[in-house]
DNA sequence: GTCACTCATGAAAGATATTTTCGTTTCGGT
DNA sequence: ACCGAAACGAAAATATCTTTCATGAGTGAC
């Protein structure tokens, strides 16, 4: 065996090189390159066997028109088609910017809600100031305890937070009912941090433990779409989550949920750096404590 | 559980593949999916023989390693290289993320996790087994009731299905406790759907209930990073994450419930689309219910 | 420690796919 | 009608891929 490196098969000039190289082709010779370069990714599943039977015409005249386009043989050729077939699916991505519609198939609502989302990462990512992320990182990993205030979904990134801190060994609360968080907002003072997340940021369960926080005295952050919106009036440092439009079939909800996280992820990853003496070995030791938990009870 | 391997082809989704395969893989079999993965164009050039060769292994465990990805053989394994080394070379981003280092400046931390969840959520975009969605999301538009399963970071994720899911008028439930959720698991029945989320697939406080539901006869569904774990012996449908390489700083968890999230989306908007008669009224009333609120106590 | 057992592994046999060979067919010219 | 050249495909030869099977390394029980 030799394993020729033949010349890079340049992915689009196909078609191109089957015109031009069409009249020195043999009858037989021109059904083939036809069939390669009207479908090649269907060619590209096939074998040497099953092109032939495809075109009408033997294996040797697969082989032969392969080499005229210029590779080595057959698999070569089919390599190329595959990498062509890829490309051109890959091409036809830009159906994306339409929204989701009720007779999608699933697997277009899939491309969509994941470009959407990845959409907003970058969005959030860039919208972020990271001065004030920095400042409420700073408040952060020196206080003495944290209270996360959020209700409905953004009470469930209220909570993921909460998981975090605690996992670095920090005091952090998510009170779920109202009632419960202005109870705790009355225990915060000064040195302590308060962080409210909603999107709108006219939630007023979620607006009222941050001002008693304010009032307090704790240093107050508010994760919020709306950076001109009531929850900011009590709100040291804003962090400004980003929406991209929705729709019927996809609620704010679900884009200001990824946004909120990602800053929540930032706040944590920088806490974490700043707390590291204390935040490794917290990190790795609650991580022990559930690998054993599932060693145990996971494989019986 | 059945369907051993039913993955679909997915170009994209081979790096990510490897990653989430790689703990059930051997030793040598990983030398060759790291080839693999590590340099696609590379590989695609060579024959069975030359990336055992490469490896240092023998040529049935490349085809081992190929079957366990997911092809049929090593044919084909090669078939879907070539295309992925032409997707990267026609401008795709080589995907080279560094670590998040203690001493990183703030913004770096931002631009980082932003870019780790954004090639997450295309990862697990592309590894989404749809046929699974779509019959996953045919049991839940039909269901009586839905449990969905889930602890720690995972049960967050489980209680944002869950208020989705109520939202457009469907019964749905997430026990937080893991003997409430035996005792939900019970009341299920055929025609009833269980959600089990679990990124390592081994929480026994997940397995569990799944396992009630299983033997009661409700659809089960396992959303879990791992497809070979214990909790897929008790799931009828297996929907799979994605998991990017965690360190120090960014634990496993950050990225699995970005990947969670975004299967637990698909879901609800699938289920959304066909249910839509029923969920489109839902959704605005429950969207008009939360924007008078907001008015009257937002702002006073 | 030893034994029995499982499982990963590669050598080689077996099956396919590709390439080459070679004889037949076709076609244009005389 | 005859000749020669080129096209073509059947089948042999080769390369490549897949499967089988024996071996040895590792693991847990006793």
């Amino acid at each position: 065996m030799k394993e020729t490196f033949a010349s890079p098969p340049a992915p689009g000039a196909l078609a191109a090189k089957v015109r031009t190289l069409s009249p020195s082709m043999t009858r037989s010779m021109q059904r083939v390159a036809e069939a390669v370069a009207g479908d090649p990714a269907g060619c590209a599943a096939l074998t040497v066997t099953g092109l032939a039977e495809l075109t009408g015409t033997s294996e040797a005249t697969v082989v032969r028109t392969a080499r005229l386009l210029g590779y080595p043989g057959y698999r070569d050729l089919r390599l190329a088609l595959a990498g062509l077939a890829a490309q051109q699916q890959s091409g036809r991505a830009p159906a994306i910017t339409t929204d989701i519609a009720v007779d999608d198939p699933i697997a277009d609502v899939v491309a969509k809600l994941a470009y959407d989302e990845q959409q907003t990462l970058a969005d959030t990512a860039a919208g972020l100031d990271t001065v004030q992320l920095g400042a409420a990182v700073t408040a952060l990993a020196a206080a003495r305890r944290t209270d996360v205030y959020g209700i409905g979904a953004s009470g469930l990134v209220a909570q993921d937070l909460t998981q975090k801190l605690l996992r670095i060994g920090l005091i952090a609360h998510a009170p779920g009912d109202p009632h419960l968080a202005v109870t705790n907002a009355v225990q915060l003072r000064a040195g302590d941090v308060a962080i409210a997340i909603t999107h709108s940021g006219s939630t007023g369960d979620v607006i009222e433990p941050l001002r008693v926080a304010f009032e307090r005295g704790a240093t107050t952050v508010a994760v919020t779409g709306r950076p001109d919106s009531p929850v900011t009036q009590y709100a040291d440092h804003v962090l400004t989550t980003s929406t991209s439009r929705e729709s019927e079939l996809r609620p704010a909800a679900m884009s200001s949920r990824t946004s909120q996280l990602l800053v929540v992820d930032c706040l944590f990853v920088g806490v974490a750096q700043r707390t590291y003496e204390q935040a490794a070995p917290a990190l790795a030791a609650s991580y022990e404590a559930l690998a054993h938990r599932h060693g145990a009870r996971g494989r019986p």
